[in-house]
DNA sequence: TTTGTATAATCGCTTAAACGAATATAAGTA
DNA sequence: TACTTATATTCGTTTAAGCGATTATACAAA
């Protein structure tokens, strides 16, 4: 990350707070996402992309899918305490971490 | 604070997050944000509305002048760590906070 | 090679927000 | 009442970003 502010801007957007609430679980690929957040491919992607850039998240292409994880570091820890103290009191965001549970859960049994 | 993201996009501004880490020191009127960062009045009283409009500034009217001071509640706790364990690592806003110092001192040297 | 799936990029449009410059308001002082 | 100072607001312009819809790319499997 070049800037703090560069981060605080791509911290500024629910779409986008809610993908980085996802992963502070684990690595998740593009199509969970959108499963997890009922949003559409484009949006998922440009999200993501926009998080990447902003140096918060790095990408790891495993044949056609493309996984994000987290990539924060020492830097912008506070991000640590928005996430844990904030993000995951609130509903919308509590619902998410479940909606993705069941999705991969669902996701799992197809491959059974 | 209606809502986390309104915060965020408030702390997504470089100006705004200079204007906070000088608040974090003591309430200050418009005039004091204009001297320590030395930009313009419009400029200084545009950004301390919008965090005010946040809810993360309150103001108070006295005489001619406007103070304003924090107002983050324990909602909001991660932003004292961005801005002790982030900003004052930062020449930028450690620089403010010494023009601001200085700025204070000739302040008061002139009304004595 | 054709088809299907996952992801990214582009297009056109709309809105938010930043800026300097100028003007308005409101209170204090002469 | 005039004048000054402190602050807010408006205007016109520019730029960043968001969106859905569509198209492009890249890999896999048949």
């Amino acid at each position: 990350m070049e800037k703090l502010v560069d981060a605080l801007k791509a911290l500024s957007d629910e779409t986008r707070l809610r993908i980085l609430n996802l992963l502070y679980e684990k690595e998740l690929c593009v199509c969970d996402i959108m499963e997890a957040l009922q949003i559409s491919q484009a949006k998922a992607s440009r999200h993501l992309i926009y998080l990447k850039n902003a140096d918060l998240l790095r990408d790891r292409k495993h044949a056609q899918w493309v996984y994000y994880s987290l990539a924060i570091d020492e830097r912008i820890k506070f991000i640590d305490s928005l996430v844990y103290d904030n993000l995951r009191n609130l509903e919308l965001y509590k619902n998410d971490l479940q909606n993705l549970k069941d999705w991969l859960k669902r996701k799992t049994m197809n491959c059974e």
